[in-house]
DNA sequence: AGCACGCCGACT
DNA sequence: GTCGGCGTGCTC
């Protein structure tokens, strides 16, 4: 009888409903709350809820099963509350955290932390406030100083955050105290939950509604106002900007304070009439994006280019993902537009992933002309504010299109058509620090075939592992080059700095060379690229007697040297030094600079020409929100003759004018001690020489480098990136390096060396019995030994690459891990495992 | 991960 | 004696 009424009535049923809820927190779990009666219609997988965890906490979590099932072995504690009216996480998304806490080995919880833009999650603090009961006459407890200077700050404000009292007493004593006065009834403590988000508000003015009714009523008040011009004329500039007369519905949206400001009005003049009733303020909720019209760019393809997004299509028909080679400049672009635009006219979404310093280039503006207002962007330099709005915008269905970095695969898309990866083969879509360690481009493939979507690799450059797959057929390939000749390629100059050193033509590190074909590019007035792939002024210092190095103290690095601070930095953990006037090992004060950055680059050229105008563009400049746009804009303008810079420079410039590319040290990237340092290298060179010379005119690319031998310099003068690729992979099979194996790296992290090494060998043994073909090598001592006092080793493995192998072989390790753990001795090391590694 | 609890050294 | 170190265990 009870159920049959339940069944009719759902919202009260008699059963009770259980929550398993996802909280950011590293334990593989889920966690089961028993939902409370006047939560049970208002509930579901995706939303957001509040819940008690452990003692004190409080967490946000998200419902990833709504069931009837009573856990057995405990007593769920209740759901606080239901946070959303509706979902804001949907089941294609949960099943995504799912693949990827599996595939990267990590937590759902911490893919759910990486997931939900911060706005989203909600921050409780901890309050305490004089308990109401308490009378401080009574003659009870007796209390000491500090008690009674907590007391009486806390009477002063009717309730403080518990960090607050840690300027009033130093740190935990203060937790103490306030544990005392709880004990002995004087306080309360309480957990407050706020949320982060906070919508755009604008200020409106209008006219007061009985104004509006009555004509008569205004002309009395202009009289009223005879004399008080400064409100006179606000009202005038009311009326002229918005004829509420002539239309009087109008009136109701009022005009924009600040406009009102800007024509001229004096905002105290408003406040007053606002005061006296004439004028009513009021607020609206606000865009932080600009509204715009869908533009009507329109784009023509060339012949090639039509008949490239044709041959796309046609794949597509086979294949689910895709790899379009083309070099810069190529036309990517316009073929991007016309898949995207088809794809949007389906009805379902789309979204293109950029590296996120491509993100703020002409590519962003161009399609944003073309999508308008259908076109979200998702930065990383957005605010919280900003991303929330952009995660509420697709779940609203007013993006249907996205553009953005990496994280932006964890947008609650419901209907994806196609993924874009373009410059797939960049090094920044691997998230290396926290976890999830997920590759973007990879995960994008899982996210699309979730979605029954399309995926488009595009590249000039792929990625190996993406050509590998293309060359045996598990993607599809459409190839965006020239076939003829390379009349695009720059003539190159390989240039010798030993040679130019032995005969004293090195010049502050640049070769006779690339001077000259400087001097040249600034006589014609043409823009010159310089690439250093290290900024700051230089990577550390050394004394010249007894070579000492200054070392940071609590990470195995030398301390990176700031020129404008005078001082020395360790990059790893943030420790500051003041830069030494003499050796701490012998005294001496030749103390000198090793090594060229960036910093250091712009100042020699500075020397070596003195007339021309240089600009730098690094981390170090373009830390702010348009750093990076500002330099650009004024490459672009023509305000810069020299432009040095790191990778950075590599994307998104596209100036007619850039005559000559120098590449100061090709041997920093050649000689990475990584086995894709090849790879990178052919990948950047090719990339920053791509920037030399556009349409018409041919470009010059000078290589610096101190073995001009090497094949790689005539694989990539060459443009021949097949060869380059057939060697390498013959290097790649040899050796055992992907694509030919599953590489995963794990590192242990304790105080002590002899543990963290200790744990990476026990480790190894147990891993050494799974039953799997496999290599296992080290452990190594990390190549930084030590950061922030904790010392690192490594363990790679070398794994078969079959699917349910890797499967079978993550569950073990993860097995193995807790085994360990399970050891006193290493209880405190932390495994950080690295599935595809760079 | 955090956080509380609990058992040991070095100070008023 | 207390304070605060950090090893240990737990979170629905």
């Amino acid at each position: 009888m009870e159920d049959l009424f339940a069944h009719s009535y759902p919202g009260t049923s008699a059963k009770t409903l259980f929550a398993d809820v996802i909280l950011p927190v590293p334990i593989p779990k889920w966690f089961t709350y028993k939902v409370e009666r006047e939560f049970q219609d208002r509930i579901g997988i995706g939303y957001r809820v509040m819940v008690r965890f452990g003692n004190t906490k409080i967490l946000t979590g998200i419902v990833a099963r709504v069931h009837q099932k009573a856990p057995e072995a405990y007593l769920a504690k209740p759901l606080l509350d239901v946070l959303d009216d509706f979902p804001v996480v949907n089941a294609l998304q949960i099943k995504f955290w799912n693949w990827m806490a599996s595939y990267y080995c990590c937590h759902i919880g911490e893919v759910m932390h990486a997931a939900l833009p911060s706005g989203l999650k909600l921050s409780t603090e901890s309050r305490v406030q004089v308990h109401p009961d308490f009378d401080p006459e009574a003659p009870g407890f007796p209390m000491d100083e500090r008690e009674l200077l907590v007391l009486e700050t806390l009477a002063k404000h009717d309730e403080m955050k518990v960090e607050q009292f840690e300027q009033l007493l130093p740190g935990k004593i203060s937790h103490k105290i306030i544990k005392s006065l709880l004990t002995k009834g004087a306080v309360l403590l309480y957990e407050s939950v706020r949320e982060k988000y906070s919508p755009k508000t604008e200020q409106r003015i209008r006219l007061a509604q009985q104004y509006l009714a009555e004509k008569g009523l205004l002309q009395e008040l202009f009289a009223q106002l005879k004399g008080k011009q400064k409100q006179e004329e606000v009202l005038l500039k009311y009326l002229q900007v918005l004829p509420v007369f002539q239309k009087p519905e109008q009136n109701t949206g009022g005009i924009v304070k600040s406009v009102l400001i800007d024509h001229g009005c004096s905002p105290s003049s408003i406040d007053t009439l606002v005061k006296k009733g004439i004028l009513e303020a009021f607020k609206v909720t606000i865009s932080r994006f600009d509204e715009l019209e869908t533009g009507q760019d329109q784009v023509e393809l060339s012949p090639l280019q039509q008949q490239t997004l044709e041959e796309i299509q046609r794949q597509f028909q086979e294949k689910q993902t895709l790899l379009l080679q083309g070099i810069t400049g190529s036309g990517k672009t316009e073929i991007y537009i016309q898949l995207i635009k088809e794809v949007l006219e389906s009805g379902s979404q789309v979204l293109l992933l950029l590296p996120e310093i491509a993100l703020t280039t002409h590519l962003v503006f161009r399609l944003k002309k073309v999508f308008g207002s259908k076109m979200g962007v998702f930065h990383s330099k957005y605010s919280d504010n900003e991303r929330v709005e952009v995660w509420q915008g697709v779940l609203s269905g007013r993006f249907n299109f996205i553009i953005g970095v990496r994280s932006s695969l964890f947008l609650p898309f419901d209907s994806l058509g196609l993924v874009i990866v373009d410059e797939e083969h960049e090094p920044s879509y691997k998230q290396f620090d926290p976890a999830p360690r997920f590759q973007a481009r990879d995960a994008a493939i899982m996210l699309a075939w979730m979605h029954q979507a399309k995926t488009l690799l595009g590249s000039a450059t792929p990625a190996f592992e993406s050509f590998y797959n293309a060359q045996t057929g598990k993607y599809g390939y459409v190839s965006l080059e020239k076939r003829y000749g390379n009349a695009e390629l720059p003539y190159f100059h390989l240039a010798d700095i030993l040679a130019d050193k032995k005969k004293n033509l090195l010049k502050l590190d640049f070769t006779r060379i690339l001077r000259e074909k400087i001097q040249e590019a600034l006589n014609k007035q043409e823009q010159v690229l310089i690439f250093q792939n290290r900024r700051g002024y230089a990577p550390y210092l050394s004394c010249e007697e007894c070579g000492w190095i200054p070392e940071c103290e609590h990470c195995d690095v030398s301390l990176t040297y700031h020129q404008y601070q005078e001082e020395l930095r360790c990059h790893y953990c943030g420790f500051k030094e003041k830069l030494p006037k003499a050796c701490p090992a012998c005294g001496s004060h030749k103390i000198t600079t090793v090594g060229v950055g960036t910093e250091r680059i712009e100042e020699n050229l500075s020397l070596l020409f003195p007339e021309a105008r240089i600009a730098r563009m690094d981390l170090d400049t373009t830390r702010s929100k348009y750093g990076y746009q500002r330099i650009l804009e004024d490459f672009g303008a023509g305000n810069v003759d020299i432009l040095v810079g790191t990778q950075m420079i590599t994307k998104g410039l596209d100036f007619d004018k850039v005559s000559l590319v120098g590449v100061v040290d090709a041997d920093r990237i050649l000689y990475f001690p990584d086995f894709r340092s090849g790879e990178r290298a052919f990948q950047q060179i090719t990339q920053v020489a791509g920037r030399a010379g556009r349409r018409e005119k041919t470009g010059d690319v000078v290589i610096q480098t101190r073995r001009p031998d090497q094949l790689i310099f005539r694989q990539i003068m060459a443009g021949d990136y097949r060869g380059f690729y057939q060697q390498e992979l013959r290097e790649r099979k040899q050796f055992f390096y992907p694509p030919f194996v599953k590489n995963i790296k794990i590192t242990t992290k304790h105080k002590d060396v002899k543990t963290a090494e200790q744990a990476a060998l026990h480790l190894k043994n147990l891993l050494a019995s799974i039953e799997a073909k496999k290599i296992l090598l080290g452990p190594e001592k990390s190549l930084i030994g030590k950061i922030k006092n904790l010392y690192l080793f490594e363990l790679w493995i070398k794994l078969e690459k079959s699917v349910s192998v890797q499967e079978q072989f993550k569950v073990q390790l993860m097995e193995a891990i807790r085994t360990l753990q399970g050891d006193r001795k290493f209880r405190p090391v932390r495994f950080l495992i690295d599935v595809d590694p760079f």
